[in-house]
DNA sequence: TATTATATTGATAACGCATATCAATAAGGT
DNA sequence: ACCTTATTGATATGCGTTATCAATATAATA
């Protein structure tokens, strides 16, 4: 059982999370290892996990690489580069309905995830000058 | 370099793939190890990774469980029980532009995937015996 | 059809992200 | 201050997946 108290380390990852974008958690790790070098591989595994099961963090998981964490609470989307990995928000209050749809064909909708995958505008630019 | 040479083993792992609904590759291997004891579980691996990577089928992962694999080609979303695994697939001709769009903002996009996560039929309805 | 180059396979070792384990620590109610 | 127990840190373990590489099978060519 875990979330049940506040703990120094809980703080400390929740505020990396929030300042990073879309990190992994080896990327989270690394960052908070600087600052606060007892704080384990361990913990940042099991406080994101705890923070994505409560809400307070969505996990990423795409196809090949490690998961990216999401601290961010508002409904959105996501694009994802193949190529360097970025993964960006997408926000749009036409996606909202979607993004928030409570029932998809007999199914209880408690989440939903949408994800382009595709080149972020730095490698689509890299590909076409490669291309000349 | 792979698939430039049509063989009995990728015959057998698209039929089975195409056979199955949305099956892990662990799966996968088992159904085809009843029928071809020979084909190794690499293979398979193998194999569904290149149909995933020239488009013949599609990889999906999803948060805390194996990769499951999608042989169809037409253009859909998913929902995914979180309890009993079970993936289906969602077609709507409403949702075909976002599934097909080729650019969200800055990125040239060549896939979208939309997962509604929560609970299938047979699950909610459990939940709710449970609940009385 | 025989030859030949090489893509593919099978068996298994290796990899890496993630989780389980467990004694030590710390949080927060009493 | 005490005490219960959730949480942590260090590390071992697990497991899905990929890499390795000799053996095999494919299909182009002669």
């Amino acid at each position: 059982m875990q979330l049940k108290r506040n703990t120094a380390q809980k703080n400390v990852i929740m505020e990396e999370l929030l300042a990073a974008d879309h990190p992994t958690a080896t990327e989270l790790y690394g960052r908070i290892h600087q600052s606060h070098p007892k704080i384990s591989r361990a913990t940042v595994f099991r406080v994101l996990a705890d923070f994505s099961a409560c809400g307070k963090a969505r996990k990423l998981e795409f196809a090949g690489s490690e998961a990216r964490y999401d601290g961010g609470t508002i409904p959105h989307a996501h694009c994802r580069c193949y190529r360097c990995g970025r993964v960006e928000d997408v926000f749009s209050d036409s996606l909202l309905p979607l993004l928030t749809a409570e029932s998809v064909g007999g199914f209880k909708v408690t989440s939903a995830e949408l994800v382009f995958g595709g080149l972020c505008r730095e490698c689509a630019s890299a590909d076409d000058a490669e291309e000349l």
